[in-house]
DNA sequence: GCTAGCGGTTTATTATTTGAACCGACGGTT
DNA sequence: AACCGTCGGTTCAAATAATAAACCGCTAGC
């Protein structure tokens, strides 16, 4: 791996829940000598992508990133065209909606909307980082990869979150052949317990399956009515925010999401 | 310069007026070899910093900026929490109100806020470098950093950006010391013809001073009027944004815009 | 069917990155 | 108050990764 990505990578170790680390705490769960990590943590820093906060010395995400952001999102008004419709979504369902995005072969929370509907939730961080087996979302994305793509996922192994995780890499083969028949994923409790969601593919222009939208609400609230307005509310929202993006969808998803209308 | 930032680099190449780039075109802007460049960008895909587009295999930047904002963010609500204070700043002047921020060495604008007032106007864009010597904010931040950081920004050679663009070094060094005993500066068609600014300073947490906030007007808007109502909102604002982002302010500024009001 | 430029690849050469040891400073413990 | 561990940061020889020129196949324009 070259000097570039380590350094990129170094990013990646900020988290909501880990804001702040300081020199050798990096070093140590970027598994970098402290004087690589040093050196590549000052060229970030040179280049405003983290920044040191007086005391402690220790270093967070600098304000580049949103310079940069605000440009991506100008160019490709991804997040904040998606907003609405998330929030729409939110509304129409009553429960929890949100968008997650490929990005470098991982699955990140880009957005979420909450429903003032329900005083119990299911609540979602920013910018986290979702399983592919175990998330309805993840399921969703990983049916619409290439075979190249879906095998590296799979030859991973896979972390048993809650009980009911399904990590027999046979079975989770046939949820996403499931999955590419219907259309939209599901899964009950695999991600945290209690939590049932489901979830649509979103497309690029070039058709290619670049995230997911999805629904989380309580298990005890997943009526099958409740399902089917889901399913219902998520494919043409699904709709919504391809066009949106500027994609296209694959005429067999096209298909199967007039069907469930 | 190391590989790191020489990639880093590469990303301040994508601007609103170029936001695709192909890999010669860039090896060009960014003066390396092709390979080089290939590299580099190879590596920035990977970790989703950039992405490639369809035809022609321009790149644009990625989606990882986006997450990597929204932690920054969620960390310190810099651009969020102020956005607020600039549309009424924008508003109250009936002017137009940007925000910048030191990053890396240069200035860049962060955010800005247009007025409904006239139909003539400043405009800006996003992302923006604003030269230190030519603009309002420029001066205002530029006049408290360290003497180290001015010496290093006032040996650089100044572009001559209009008639009235003041490139003497020595002339500003004297409009600096100026705009301290001001806390606020000033600039009459020297970034653009026509166009009349002010700007105040905003300090971080450690009192140093991490941006500007400015209004900018058509010259010919600029009354001895307007200015006592623009020097007075901005110096509000100056304080109201400072507080917000936790910024304490040098004793002698918050005087000196003390007896502003 | 020619040419020029594109994105991308290869290779030996070269310059940069690397890691162990080290530094002074700080904070707790004995 | 002497000790200990750890912190952020530095040093320098050894090792590794980055580099540049030439090359490829391809497309578009003429």
């Amino acid at each position: 791996m070259g000097t570039v990505s380590k350094a990129l990578e170094l990013l990646d170790y900020f988290t909501r829940l880990q804001p702040l680390i300081g020199l050798s705490d990096l070093a140590r769960l970027a598994d970098l000598n402290k004087a690589t990590c040093f050196r590549l943590l000052t060229e970030l820093a040179e280049n405003g992508f983290v920044e040191q906060i007086g005391t402690g010395r220790e270093y967070r995400l600098g304000p580049t990133v949103l310079r940069l952001a605000a440009l991506r999102e100008a160019q490709v008004p991804t997040r904040e065209a998606a907003m609405p419709v998330l929030q729409a979504l939110a509304q129409q369902t009553g429960e929890t909606a949100h968008l997650s995005m490929l990005m470098a072969d991982s699955l990140r929370t880009l957005a979420f909307a909450y429903s003032a509907a329900h005083v119990t939730k299911v609540t979602m961080e920013d910018a986290e980082t979702l399983p592919f087996h175990a998330t309805s979302s993840g399921l969703a994305v990983l049916a619409f990869q290439t075979e190249a793509f879906r095998n590296a996922a799979l030859s991973k192994p896979f972390a048993q979150m809650t009980t009911s995780t399904e990590t027999n890499p046979v079975q989770l083969r046939a949820r996403l052949a499931e999955v590419r028949g219907l259309g939209y994923s599901e899964s009950r409790n695999s991600f945290q317990a209690d939590v049932h969601s489901m979830a649509v593919p979103l497309f690029d222009a070039m058709g290619r399956c670049s995230g997911a939208l999805a629904v989380a609400a309580p298990a005890t609230r997943m009526s099958e009515a409740q399902r089917r307005l889901i399913r219902y509310a998520l494919t043409q929202a699904g709709i919504e925010i391809t066009t949106i993006w500027g994609g296209s969808l694959p005429p067999d998803i096209a298909t199967l999401w007039r069907l469930a209308a």
